[in-house]
RNA sequence: GGGCCCGUGGCUCAGCUUGGUUAGAGCGCACGGCUGAUAACCGUGAGGUCCUGGGUUCAAAUCCCAGCGGGCCCA
């Protein structure tokens, strides 16, 4: 099918949907990768989404980045393995699931059966999975939608207990009693990734420790009253001074300088160092609630980690709630007392508080204080508090027995193996990230929940000893009990099978379930199934490039590492972009509970995904936060109508002369320096396009296409060659611009084709597979192709120099208020710089059909400027005195160019003054300039130009063709007529005016397409009255 | 409290790596123009303490230090 007239307008939700169908029923994603199976790889992993039901702005901008980093890549000629990721397990699906069965709590989903809450759950996340790729693939992002990896894919977590296996082969599995990150509400460990951080009112209460001496306290602060029943110690920092501060009633003990803050009277009556404080009795205050205390003596111990921001100095430390408590704690022998069970609740060790849920367990705990004498004040405190990440319930610490991988040994590698990392931006890996890790602590792993992968380890009830299971052939091979059916790896049915320990007795699994953070952080072998499978890893691993928000410093690329350290001794990517988030116009987050969030199907709508994608890529930095802003939106969408504008003019015309580019030999083509320099122009721009876009920088690719977009094509070459497509005839002039336009038509399509996936294919298939139908049936299939040597930089400079000369004359015209459609007699383009003078020679055509004028000077001094002279009154006036007034006259009436120019030649100008000669030099004359009559100018950078617009009779007669052609192409349009049909005009007007027209017959025949122009002031058809300048007149029009 | 990033006309952003003309663009605003790509387009104008203060330098939006404001992450 030869090329086609494109549609009038620019409809992206036809395109796209036609575009689809098109990759779908041509199946091009696959076939382009057969295209290039044998090209060199390019290995690029998916950070899995979490099935969490829809997408969102910043999940969309993501895979957008993604999508055209990786087809750029196979158009540069990679082979691209680009396969999908899901998230599926974890806590927030047992969360929604929860929700669905009408359930809220761990004994409830026990009492359904974890058998059929985990099937919910896999369904639920399954469902998920489908709507997100929906969503995705309208995006029009190329993945391995079929064939994605999953994180409950049996063969998957095979890797993942393969990788702990790994970590118990290094002594980095461990099991430990900690104090750790729990939530009370989902009865689970957490990690650090799962703790979000809000603004929280707590009570902040100072507490009275009783010392042995009679009225003397230990002043103690605290925001957590519940963890006073765990009190062990008194930290106090061993340097800092602390004071026994004596009021008019008793005697406190706290740091000195924070004492000014707490009491308002007192005075100090000793003064000593914490380091002689250790040891240092004093009692529980709560003992008579918590028998367990009666027996335990409570010492002062030190510590480093005090501070004297707030409190008292004197620290209450509990081990069993606090880490650092917990590691003084161990250092001081000192019991790790941790009264609360995993729901939160105070066990019976709690003495008089046993039962109560913690939290509300504080107001009875100060109110005891209070009757017991033992509260000094109490407030409350906003402060920054975690919570659960899904849940939102505030975090308590706990010290329990975990399992941890031992992140603190491999730390130092883990900081080497980053330096071979190529981090955009640099500081996303030099800085954020390795301070992150300078500072990771051991990475609690077990989670005690359901749907998750289960932890491989078996533990003998009988000795104790420990089994970590790396394989389902070894778990077959050590099985004495249980079944390998169905999906045997998830619980409840793992938890059923049974080893058989080397000491005889049986092995049960730890039924804890992983943190979904090793789900992903093993993704780099577990989608490849090693080391089951072998030979896709060694194709594929590690990975050339991978991108995600820079959250995900603590979470995947953190993951990645830890997991790809710990299973083979390496970072499992070489290239990070790290991105920004997408925030709202004001900057602030997008979420549901600011009712600010933007969805992208909402966009889509409004404007198609092409502007979403091209607008996402374009808005800023990408490692920088992205404000969505509508009203930009609307920019990009402007910039993608006036593209379309561009390809409607192209296709209409070439349409018309049923042109074909490949029926035409360059060699026999009239090519004019527009041509050239748009050719230049585009080749340059994909020049840039190519190295920003390989260098990740895709707002500068976004901004170069713009800008050639809407500045060198629409606005400049379109403008240029419109009216060598007004030519009637075969010309190679008019042949030669719709080679030009096709060609950079083309190169553009190509650059822009992996950012604009849908209307690049779409223009493509008519313009390019038009005009030769045995192109690849793709544009994605086709080589990344551009011409460097086509650029010509000294000819794009010298366009831009004519460019800034010709609005330069528009703006000497708008000052004269002579309108562009008239021409003008001469304009004279002057300036001392010769590149601006070669510019304007070498293309004087342009000048002077975009100028509108008859003729153009080129010159270093602008000639006909008048000169006038006048005596110097400073010299001349004690000289001449009287005959001032005579000097003046007569020099005024003689040309100053010939006194200059005498001037200059012989050094002196005679005047003869009432007979008498009088010689005058080059200080007695002062030279002024004037602009001769009907002449504006006005500045560019680096000259002037000056624009006669004197009326001649000549001029007025071609000014006013033009008028009459614009009324007339007005009414054509009023009826809508095509552009090539013929017409009939009639020109009721007077004498004086048709005398004016009438030499320019012919012109304005052929430029309305006229068969017929008469001045018989007949209705013949349309017809309307007219004004120009003062004439009235009428035009009737009709179809001949 | 710590780490990282950001701060440029009313709004959104370039420019900062490598210091050097008069700090640019788009939107918005005001005025004018154009009309066969036209639900477009073009021109002109107003609008800037380049967050603040110090330093380096002949010269700082750019480099250094301190502070202020905002964001993210952590404690």
């Amino acid at each position: 099918m030869p090329i086609q007239e494109a549609e009038r307008t620019y409809q992206p939700h036809r395109i796209e949907e036609k575009v689809q169908d098109f990759w779908e029923e041509r199946d091009i994603y696959e076939r382009i990768k057969r295209l290039r199976k044998n090209k060199p790889r390019y290995s690029f992993l998916d950070g899995p989404p979490y099935c969490s039901g829809r997408i969102h702005l910043g999940t969309a901008w993501n895979k957008i980045i993604k999508d055209t980093y990786l087809r750029f890549k196979s158009m540069r000629g990679f082979h691209v393995r680009r396969q999908s990721g899901w998230d599926a397990h974890g806590l927030p699906i047992e969360h929604k699931v929860e929700g669905l069965l009408g359930i809220k709590s761990k004994k409830e989903i026990e009492k359904i059966g974890i058998e059929k809450f985990v099937e919910k759950c896999r369904e639920f996340a399954t469902k998920n999975k489908e709507i997100m790729t929906r969503q995705f693939k309208r995006l029009g992002v190329w993945m391995d939608w079929e064939k994605p990896y999953i994180t409950f894919d049996p063969n998957y977590m095979e890797s993942c207990w393969w990788t702990l296996k790994q970590a118990h082969k290094k002594n980095l599995l461990i099991n430990d009693l900690r104090v750790i990150t729990w939530c009370p509400r989902c009865e689970t460990a957490l990690a650090l990734a799962e703790i979000d951080y809000h603004e929280k009112e707590d009570p902040s209460i100072y507490v009275k420790f009783p010392l042995e001496k009679e009225d003397h306290f230990i002043l103690v602060w605290t925001t957590t009253p519940w963890t006073l029943p765990a009190n062990m110690a008194v930290t106090v920092h061993p340097d800092f001074n602390y004071i026994y501060a004596k009021t008019d009633k008793e005697t406190y003990l706290l740091a000195e300088s924070l004492a000014d803050t707490i009491l308002e009277d007192y005075k100090i009556i000793k003064r000593i160092k914490g380091s002689e404080l250790e040891g240092l009795k004093y009692e529980h205050p709560l003992k008579e609630e918590v028998p367990y205390h009666k027996n335990i003596e409570h010492h002062i111990i030190v510590g480093e980690h005090v501070t004297l921001t707030e409190g008292t100095g004197c620290v209450h430390t509990a081990p069993g709630h606090g880490p650092e408590d917990f590691e003084i704690g161990k250092k001081y022998d000192l019991p790790i007392f941790c009264p609360v069970d995993e729901a939160g609740k105070f066990k019976k060790e709690a003495g008089k508080y046993e039962g109560q849920f913690v939290k509300n367990a504080d107001p009875f705990i100060i109110q005891d204080l209070k009757s017991k004498g033992l509260l000094f004040r109490a407030d409350t405190i906003k402060h920054r508090y975690g919570f659960c990440w899904r849940c939102k319930t505030p975090i308590i610490y706990l010290a329990t027995q975990q399992w941890f991988l031992k992140i603190t040994e491999i730390k130092n590698k883990m900081l080497d193996e980053i330096k071979k990392v190529e981090w955009i931006p640099s500081w996303a890996g030099e800085s954020r990230f390795r301070n992150w890790i300078e500072n990771a602590k051991d990475w609690t792993i077990s989670r005690q929940r359901y749907w998750g992968i289960p932890l491989p380890i078996w533990v003998c009830e009988k000795c104790g000893k420990i089994k970590v299971i790396g394989s389902v052939k070894e778990l077959k091979e050590n099985m004495i009990q249980g079944e390998l059916k169905g999906d045997f790896m998830h619980r409840p049915y793992v938890d059923n099978i049974i080893l058989e320990c080397e000491c005889g007795s049986k092995m049960k699994r730890t039924p804890d379930v992983l943190d979904v953070w090793i789900d992903s952080g093993v993704a780099g072998w577990a989608s490849l199934y090693y080391p089951m499978e072998k030979k896709l890893f060694n194709r594929w691993f590690p990975y050339d490039f991978i991108t995600e928000g820079h959250d995900q410093t603590r979470g995947w690329f953190y993951s990645q590492l830890g997991c790809g350290i710990i299973a083979l001794d390496q970072v499992p990517y070489r290239k990070v972009l790290m991105h920004g988030f997408t925030l709202d116009e004001e900057g602030r987050k997008m979420s549901k509970s600011l009712g600010n969030v933007v969805e992208p199907e909402e966009v889509i709508e409004k404007y198609g995904v092409d502007v979403l994608r091209f607008y996402l890529l374009w808005a800023n930095k990408p490692w920088e936060d992205l404000k969505f802003v509508w009203e930009e939106l609307k920019n990009i969408n402007k910039m993608f109508n006036i593209l379309w504008n561009v390809y409607v003019f192209a296709t209409t015309y070439m349409v018309l002369d049923d042109f074909n580019p490949y029926e035409h030999d360059e060699e026999e083509l009239k090519f004019r320096p527009e041509d050239r320099w748009i050719l230049s122009r585009i080749n340059s721009a994909a020049k840039k396009v190519t190295n920003a876009i390989e260098r990740l920088l895709f707002h500068k690719a976004t901004r170069e296409l713009h800008d050639f977009i809407v500045e060198d094509l629409s606005r400049w070459y379109v403008r240029l060659i419109r009216s060598r497509t007004w030519i009637e005839k075969d010309d190679p002039d008019k042949i030669a611009a719709y080679y030009t336009l096709y060609n950079v038509l083309k190169t553009l399509i190509i650059i822009m084709s992996p950012i604009t996936p849908h209307l690049t294919e779409d223009i493509y298939q008519n313009l390019v597979r038009g005009a030769d139908p045995n192109v690849p049936e793709s544009i994605h299939m086709l080589d990344w192709e551009y011409n460097p040597k086509l650029i010509d930089e000294d000819l794009e400079e010298k366009m831009d120099i004519v460019r800034d000369v010709i609005e330069a004359c528009a703006r000497a015209r708008d000052k004269a208020k002579y309108k562009l459609r008239w021409p003008v007699k001469n304009i004279a383009v002057v300036s001392e710089d010769k590149r601006i003078l070669e510019a304007v020679e070498s293309l004087r055509d342009i000048v002077i059909e975009q100028a509108n004028t008859k003729g153009l000077e080129v010159t270093v001094e602008f000639e006909r400027m008048k000169i006038h002279a006048k005596p110097n009154p400073r010299t001349l006036g004690p000289r001449l005195r009287d005959d001032m007034p005579l000097a003046m006259k007569k020099l005024q009436e003689k040309d100053g160019y010939i006194i200059k120019s005498t001037l200059e030649s012989e050094g002196v100008y005679k005047l003869t003054i009432k007979g008498k000669e009088v010689q005058l030099n080059e200080e007695d004359i002062i030279f002024e300039t004037e602009l001769p009559e009907d002449i504006v100018t006005a500045k560019f950078d680096g000259g002037s130009v000056f624009v006669d617009t004197k009326l001649t009779h000549e001029i007025l007669s071609e000014a006013m063709a033009r008028e009459l052609i614009r009324r007339i192409q007005d009414m054509r349009k009023d009826l809508d007529l095509d552009v090539e049909a013929h017409i009939k005009v009639d020109v009721n007007c007077t004498n004086k005016f048709k005398e004016l027209i009438e030499p320019h017959k012919e012109f304005i025949k052929n430029e309305v397409r006229a068969k017929t122009l008469s001045f018989k002031g007949r209705k013949i058809g349309y017809t309307k009255n007219w004004n120009i300048s003062d004439e009235k007149f009428t035009i009737s029009i009709s179809r001949s």
